[in-house]
DNA sequence: ATCAAATATTACCTACACGTAATAAATTTC
DNA sequence: GAAATTTATTACGTGTAGGTAATATTTGAT
C-alpha cells in the first residue's frame, strides 16, 4: 500500500496473533475504569459531587481527623499535585472542606472534612457499596480474593514501570 | 462532633470492616488504570501522540480498511460521542487521519488512517508491547488467562452497571 | 410525499490528567 | 548563618471525559 509501513516490516500483521483483542489487559482495563466511572457519576450527581471529589471526601473520612496534607492525599489517589489542587479549589469552593496553612510545614496546607463533607460522604458510600455489590456480584465470590490479589500486584507493576518512564524513558 | 453524622447514624464507622483498604475494586482499578496510562503517554510522548490517540490508531489500523464512523470508534473505545469527537479534530489536524462524508449515511463520518498514522500507529505499538509485557511479567504466566477472563467479566458488568444508570438511575 | 421520531455529529460547558514554570518555605551544605 | 537545594503549592496550558443542546440526515408512519 505504501512504503512506510514496509519500511517498518509491518505489511498486515494483525495484533491478535500473540493476544486476542477480548484479553487484552489496557482494553479490558479501560473498559472496566471507564465503565465504574460513569456508573457511580451518573449514581451520585444528585449528591453534587463527582466520582473523583469522592476519592477525595473517602481519604479525608478514613481515620485522618487531623487532616491531611495536599501532598498526603495525592499519593493517596495515584493521582497528580495539580489536579487535587483545582479538584480541592472547587470542593472548598462548594463548602465541603477546609484548608489552612500546616502549623509545622507552611508550605503545606492542611485539609479538614466539614461537616457539610462528611454527611455527602456518607450519602454517597452507601451508592458506592451498592455500586460495587453489583459489579462483583458477576465474580464467583471464591475467586474474588485471589482475583483482587492479583489486581493489586498488576497495580503495583503499573506504578512502577510509570516511575520507570519518568526519566530514563527505560532504564533498560 | 456535629449533628449530621449522627443523623445518618454514622459515628465513626471504618470502611475497613468489609472491605481491606488493599482490596477494594475501584481503588486498584484506579491504581492500575493511572499508571499503566501514565507510563504509556511518558513512552510515547516523543512520537507526538497520546494513549487515547494510539487507541484510535489501534482501532483504526486493526483490519478495519475501510473504516469507521465516530459512532463505531467510539463504541469500540469505550467512549463518549464528544470526546471521540475532538480527539479525531486533533489528529486529523496533526495529519495522522482524514474524516469525510460517509457514502451511505450522509450523517456520518467516515475515519481513515493516512500513511503517516500507520507508521505513528507501529512505532508507538512496539513500544506498548514492550510495556505491557513489562507489566504482565508481575504476574505469574500460568495465572494470566484466568485472570484476563475474569477481569473482563468485571468490566461488562461494569459497562453494565454504567448503562442501568442512565435511566431511572438505579431500577431497585 | 410528508411529517414525526431516531440517529450521527458538532458546539459549548465543566471537571480532571498532567506537563512546565513560578513561588515560597523548609532543609542541607559550606 | 547565608547560599544552594529540596519540597508543597499555585498558575497556566493542552488534552480527555462526558453532559446538554443544536443541527442535519435518515428512517418510519401515515
Amino acid at each position: 500500500m505504501d512504503d512506510l509501513s514496509s519500511a517498518l516490516d509491518h505489511g498486515a500483521m494483525p495484533d491478535e496473533v500473540d493476544s486476542p483483542v477480548k484479553f487484552r489487559f489496557p482494553l479490558l482495563l479501560r473498559r472496566a475504569w471507564y465503565g465504574l466511572n460513569q456508573a457511580f457519576r451518573r449514581r451520585i450527581v444528585h449528591l453534587g459531587i463527582t466520582p473523583d471529589q469522592y476519592t477525595v471526601l473517602r481519604n479525608l473520612c478514613e481515620k485522618h481527623m487531623d487532616g491531611l496534607t495536599q501532598k498526603d492525599l495525592t499519593r493517596r489517589m495515584s493521582s497528580d499535585p495539580n489536579t487535587v489542587a483545582s479538584l480541592l479549589e472547587r470542593m472548598e469552593g462548594a463548602g465541603l472542606l477546609t484548608r489552612k496553612i500546616d502549623d509545622q510545614d507552611r508550605r503545606a496546607r492542611r485539609i479538614m472534612l466539614s461537616a457539610a463533607g462528611k454527611k455527602r460522604f456518607y450519602q454517597a458510600q452507601a451508592i458506592a457499596r451498592e455500586l460495587q455489590g453489583e459489579v462483583l456480584g458477576a465474580l464467583n465470590g471464591d475467586d474474588c480474593p485471589r482475583f483482587m490479589h492479583e489486581l493489586g500486584i498488576l497495580a503495583d507493576a503499573c506504578r512502577e514501570a510509570a516511575d520507570r518512564s519518568l526519566k530514563g524513558t527505560k532504564p533498560s
